[in-house]
DNA sequence: CAGGGTATTGGGAGCGCTCCCAAAAGCGGT
DNA sequence: ACCGCTTTTGGGAGCGCTCCCAATACCCTG
C-alpha cells in the first residue's frame, strides 16, 4: 500500500483532484494553472475531479511554492484624513476592488498611523510578501516609494509627485480641472477670481494653482498675488483663508477652492460677512463630494473620477506585476475631470 | 559538507537566524513565537540574531505549516451602498485597523458585488484561509453566517439580525437612540412628531421604529400611525416619505428621520413646502454623517460610535478565533449613541 | 553520588504546491 | 519495424515554518 493517504476531512488537496482523475500531481496542477501542454483529455478529466471534490488551492502553499502571494497591499496614510476621508477612500477602495474582481488577487488593507510604522512598512510589505503596493496620499518627500522600488516591489502611486514623476502614476487632471472651473468662472461673468489652495507642497494642489492662474491670464484678468491663499485642506484652513481674501480683496466676486471640505469652511465665512451666494460671491470647489452636494447653495464643483482611479491603479500593478517589457515607459494616467454646475456659481 | 546553505540574496530564514544564533530551528521558532520554555540567554542570542539580519517571518510558510493564516476578511457588500458609503466603511475599516494594529493580524478586504459572488464566498474564504470573518450589513435571510458558522469560521456580524442573534454581533444602541431624538423632540414643544423609517427588515431600521414609539408613548402623545413613513435609507425615498407624512398630518412639527441622508430629502421637500426648519418643522437625522455637519441648517443627528464598532468587532473576532471557553455566550457588545444638537430641531 | 525528575534543546516530519527533469507516449518518415 | 522528434506525463525536491518527540542538560533529594 502506497500512494495518497486519504484525509478525513478539511479541504481536498491537489494530490487527491490528481488521484481522482488519474493523472499525477504535475498535470493537475498544469491544468488548474491552465498550462497548455496538457491534452484536451486530460484537461478534462482533472477539470471534472475539481469540481466534484470543489477544490481550491490552498493560497499559503502556493506561495511559499510559488514564491508570490497573489496579492497585492492597498497602504492608507491613516493621518492623512483627506485621504482617508470621503470620497477618496471608499472610491478609490471600490475602483481597486472592481478591478481585482475577476483576478485572483486579494486585497490586503495597510494602514499606516505614524511615521515610525510607515518606517517598518517596506521591510513589512517585502516581509510579508505581497506582489505589489497601491500607495495614495504620497508626499514628495516619503522615502517608502523609492524603498520599495530598490526592494524590486512593484508599486503604483495615486497622484504624480512632482511634474517628473518616475513611478507608475495615476492622477486626475488638476490642472485642466482648476482651469475649467476659473474659466466658467469667468463665463458668468465674474472678473475678480480668487482662489483657496490646498497644500502646495502637494503636487496636485500645486497643479490645481498652476491651472486657476493660466485661466486668469488666458480670460485676460490682472492677475493678483493678493487673490491667491494658501490653506491645508482642511475646514478651518479654508474658513481661514476666506477671512484673509475678503481682508486683502474685499471687492473679489468668485473664489475657486480646490477641495470641497475648504469651500465649506469659505461659505461660512461669507455667509457671516453677509455676502450672498452665488449673487455676490460665486464659490467653485474640487472633489464633487458629498458635502459639495448637501451645501446650501449645493456647490459648483470638480469631479474627479475616482473610482476609475482606483481601477487604473489596480490595473497598472498588474500589469507591472507581470512585468512590463522592458523597453515600456512607466506608464502614468492621467484622467480627465467633469465640472458639476450647481447653485454656487 | 552539511548543513544551512547559504543564500546569496533574499531574506533571511528562520534556519539562518539559528545558525546565527548558535542554536537549534525549533528553538529558534520557540523565541519568536513567545514560547515560555526557553532560558534567558537563549532567548537573547536569538533575539540578538533577528535583530542584525532583519529577520521576518515568512508568513506563507507559517500559514502552511501552522494551519492559519494570521489574517482575517472584512466582507463588504458592494451593492450595499448605505454600508458602504460614508461615514460607514471608512469609520469600520479604521476602527478595525485600530484594533489590529499591534498585531499580527493582516486585514483582508472582500468586496462581493453579486448573490452569486455571495454563494461562492463561504467556500472561498475558507479555501484561501482566513482565520476569521467580519460581516457588516447582513441581511437577516443572509445565508452566510449560517454557512461560515458550519464550516467553522469565527465570525462577527455588525447589527444583529434580529432580537434573537445567535452570532456575536455589535451594534449601537438604535432603540435608544431614536428614543432619545424624539425626547429631545418633545422636550422643545414639538406634539406631532412624525418619523421615517428606514427598510425594517433591516432590524436596526425597526430599533429606532421601536424606540420612536417608545418615546412618542411615554410622553402621553397620542400614537398615529399616519406619523409614520417607511423609506429605504435613500435621498429620494426620505423625500418621497416626507411628502407623504405632509399630505396625511400636513399639521406636523417634528420629525425623526432614521438616517441623514433621508433627512436631506426630506429637508427638499420641507422647504419645497414652505416649511421653515425648525420654526416650523424640527428635523433630527441619524448617523451624524458629513451630510449632516454641512445641511442648512446643521442637522441634530444620533451619532453612533462607529469606529468604535469596528474597533470592537475586531477584538471580538480575535477572542473568537482564539478560542472561547466553551461555556462562554457569544458576546453581542451594544454601545450607546450620542445626540449632536443642532441648528434643525 | 546515584536516581528521578524538570527545564531546554535539536531536528525529523510534514503542511500543499510549483518547478523542473527525466521518462513515457505519440507521430512521421523511411 | 525502427529511428528521431515532439508532446505529455509523473513525481522528486524543495519553499520556510510549526509541531512534536526524543535527547540532553540541569537540579534536587536522599
Amino acid at each position: 500500500m502506497a500512494a495518497a493517504r486519504v484525509r478525513s476531512g478539511g479541504r481536498p488537496t491537489l494530490e487527491e483532484v490528481a488521484a481522482r482523475a488519474g493523472v499525477g500531481r504535475g498535470t493537475a496542477s498544469r491544468v488548474i494553472n491552465g498550462s497548455p501542454r496538457v491534452s484536451d483529455a486530460t484537461r478534462q478529466a482533472v477539470e471534472a475531479a475539481v469540481a466534484e471534490l470543489g477544490y481550491v488551492p490552498n493560497r499559503a502553499a502556493r506561495a511559499l511554492a510559488g514564491n508570490r502571494t497573489d496579492a497585492i497591499a492597498l497602504v492608507v496614510p491613516e493621518p492623512e484624513t483627506r485621504f482617508f476621508a470621503e470620497p477618496y477612500f471608499s472610491a478609490i477602495v471600490r475602483g481597486v476592488g472592481a478591478a481585482l474582481a475577476d483576478t485572483e488577487m486579494q486585497l490586503l488593507l495597510t494602514l499606516v498611523g505614524n511615521d515610525r510604522e510607515r518606517r517598518r512598512l517596506a521591510q513589512y510589505l517585502t516581509a510579508h510578501r505581497v506582489d505589489g503596493v497601491l500607495l495614495v496620499a504620497v508626499h514628495a518627500d516619503d522615502p517608502l516609494p523609492e524603498l520599495l522600488e530598490q526592494l524590486g516591489m512593484p508599486c503604483v502611486i495615486s497622484g504624480a509627485r512632482h511634474a517628473a514623476e518616475t513611478l507608475p502614476s495615476v492622477d486626475s487632471d488638476n490642472f485642466e480641472g482648476a482651469r475649467a472651473a476659473v474659466e466658467h468662472l469667468v463665463s458668468r461673468g465674474r472678473r475678480q477670481v480668487a482662489t483657496i489652495t490646498g497644500r502646495l507642497e502637494v503636487y496636485g494642489a500645486q497643479r490645481r494653482l498652476d491651472g486657476y492662474r493660466a485661466a486668469v491670464s488666458a480670460a485676460g484678468l490682472a492677475p493678483d498675488e493678493r487673490l491667491i491663499a494658501p490653506a491645508d485642506f482642511t475646514e478651518e484652513g479654508g474658513a481661514a483663508a476666506m477671512r484673509d481674501l475678503l481682508a486683502r480683496r474685499p471687492d473679489l466676486d468668485a473664489v475657486f477652492v480646490a477641495s470641497d471640505v475648504m469651500a465649506a469652511g469659505a461659505r461660512q465665512v461669507l455667509r457671516e460677512a453677509d455676502r450672498r451666494i452665488p449673487e455676490d460671491v460665486a464659490l467653485v470647489g474640487f472633489d464633487d463630494s458629498v458635502v459639495a452636494r448637501h451645501m446650501h447653495p449645493a456647490l459648483t464643483s470638480v469631479r474627479q473620477p475616482i473610482e476609475e482611479m482606483g481601477r487604473r491603479m489596480a490595473q497598472l500593478l498588474l500589469d507591472e506585476i507581470a512585468g512590463r517589457t522592458p523597453g515600456d515607459e512607466r506608464p502614468s494616467v492621467v484622467l480627465p475631470t467633469e465640472l458639476v454646475v450647481r447653485d454656487s456659481s
